[in-house]
DNA sequence: TTTAAACCTGCAATCGATTGCTTGAATTAT
DNA sequence: ATAATTCAAGCAATCGATTGCAGGTTTAAA
């Protein structure tokens, strides 16, 4: 590691014996430079191996080109894909993307976001963590005059950008495909009711009840059945019932849905034939486990551009205030062996 | 977007009627400052809502605190989670993360790392593109005087520090443990050959063959299986063979494993009585697959945080010079059904 | 009481790039 | 040939934080 000192605009400017100001206007590609001395200019940055340090070039112009990223979980298939989305669009406008991950904790998710205030980014892109009700530090954002967009988890108290999924429409969707293939005692396990996303499904899964005429029995709704061993075990309860339901909708995702599917099997419920299963998000293992699970998809990628996008949309016209709006992606109910009690897919 | 101003640090030295020095000398702790004032100037900056201007600060410092990551994937479970593991030590020493996706594209690559050196990154960690077989962007990184770390996939002719699996000795593992199962005819999906793991692998094959007094038999190496597609091929391929093997190890990944086994479960070969699969990576299906499969667990996740912690090791001795070295973790071979000819697993 | 040391605080330069203003030269129009 | 316009390039301030040096005050030591 020796200190090499890099080259700068002066270090150019000196060996053409000109100043600094045309060595930056020929390196901004300005037209107030003559254009054989912009020529030679460029030639000698590119000799001299000139990398324009972009830290003054930010504090001068006042702006980052930086978006920072906050999510739960990066190693998270839908999460790294949204990252991945996004990443392709900002990537192709220049600006970097700097990602953290709360794990989960609201602690975390506090210093996150404010080291990214710090960073002075241009835009805050959020899914909060299931952890916390208190969201201050999200205002706080707003206040430093920050882009702010929640995705996918959001706080819908705050005026800021937001882009979601409609997950009521596709529990909707969902359930009604359940009671369609002759399901009539379905189950319900649900997530944190402090995330919206869980309470959206819930509604999604009460909604499609009512609609269909069918009864809501409270001990057919599982309480925080998040994890794949929270699944099972919710699971267990629901299928020693006097009478078990006869499909299940593990709200929260896939890896409930794996449980769910694990113990059914194991206290040999056949499934799709006695118990359905729906999960959530299209885990790439939901074509693979024998029966396939039916799921819903959130075209998590997509979902990355369209949340990039948005930020490059509105930070065209700095002129018109931001207008606090939601963009809904659609999801799409993947329907595989799962729930096929009627014919086989 | 309204551009706020933010507060500064003579913000707050005109309010106080002292001079930025000061204030400066306060938020850093520094003890050249009056324990009172010290103390009037923090309460005055939280009051103002006062975050320090990285940018200024690094500018002013010449560091900037932040670690570029280049993968080739951001959403592809192994690189997700060694990036998962690199936040959580960094996050630990204050350091910022700025991540960029290559997707496999050397022209990316190299846009990626020049955009990091333009951001004065202080490291980067990188694991290089299948295309490409040019590197003077890297050496470009060492030029500026950045640490560079390469990990997985490496350059072997760049002096750098690097961190890798044990390519050779878990393939040599996983093969001797299809031959302790009984299998005879081996077969090779191999991956891209100016990869070095790809190399590696094939050479832990080749020398467990030669170890174990088997032929090496050329009409069962298929070059460039690295899909599930390509794996499925050269699966189709292999066993209409007049003699097919009776085992084939898909070192690319497990993606190209699960190609054998679809292809396999076709063509009505048995796994793992008539056929032995091994994979690579232990992605989460591995294990739900039927029968699941037998692969090798890199660690990622220790990986990332060996990675992070190298560099801070490292950066710690600035006074001597970077010994270019190699950190090699043992990755471990995860016995399941697809390769268990003998015994019940 | 005098001298030395310790302690605060301010001044001003610095990091590298950008940009409004100005000047001088070159070009065009009258 | 002279005035008007265009063009190139330089000057100097600016973004916000940091830091070596210097000046002034207070405290401790002689």
């Amino acid at each position: 590691m020796k200190p090499k000192k890099r080259t700068t605009i002066y270090d150019i400017a000196a060996k053409l014996n000109i100043t600094a100001s045309s060595v930056s206007r020929a390196l901004n590609n300005s037209n107030h430079v003559n254009e054989d001395t912009k020529k030679l200019i460029l030639k000698t940055a590119a000799e001299l191996n000139y990398k324009r340090n972009i830290l003054a070039s930010n504090l001068r112009k006042g702006e980052s080109k930086t978006i920072g990223v906050v999510v739960p979980r990066i190693n998270q298939n839908f999460f790294s894909n949204v990252i991945s989305g996004i990443e392709e669009t900002t990537y192709s406008k220049d600006f970097n993307l700097i990602i953290c991950q709360s794990n989960e904790s609201h602690d975390k998710e506090i210093k996150c976001v404010n080291a990214l205030i710090n960073q002075h980014v241009d835009c805050i892109i959020i899914s909060v963590a299931a952890e916390g009700t208190d969201y201050k530090h999200l205002q706080n954002v707003l206040d430093h005059g920050i882009q702010l967009i929640q995705f996918d988890r959001v706080v819908d108290e705050l005026q800021t950008l937001k882009v979601i999924n409609d997950n009521e429409q596709a529990t909707l969707d969902g359930i009604s495909h359940l009671i369609e293939q002759g399901y009539k005692r379905i189950a319900l396990l649900e997530g944190p009711q402090n995330l919206n996303i869980f309470r959206q499904r819930k509604a999604g899964y009460l909604k499609a009840l009512r609609k269909h005429k069918l009864p809501i029995i409270e001990e057919l709704i599982v309480e925080n059945a998040w994890t794949k061993e929270l699944g099972a075990e919710g699971t267990r309860k629901l299928l020693s019932l006097p009478e078990p339901p006869d499909a299940i909708f593990a709200s929260t995702s896939d890896f409930s849905a794996l449980g769910v599917l694990e113990v059914a099997t194991s206290m040999n419920f056949k499934v799709p034939s006695e118990l359905g299963i729906l999960g959530y998000a299209n885990e790439p293992f939901t074509e693979l486990t024998s029966p396939s699970i039916t799921t819903i998809d959130q075209f998590s990628n997509h979902m990355g551009k369209t949340i990039a996008n948005l930020y490059f949309e509105e930070s065209g016209n700095k002129d018109t205030a931001m207008v606090p709006r939601t963009i809904s992606v659609q999801p799409k109910l993947i329907i595989r062996a799962s729930t096929s009690k009627n014919q086989n897919i």
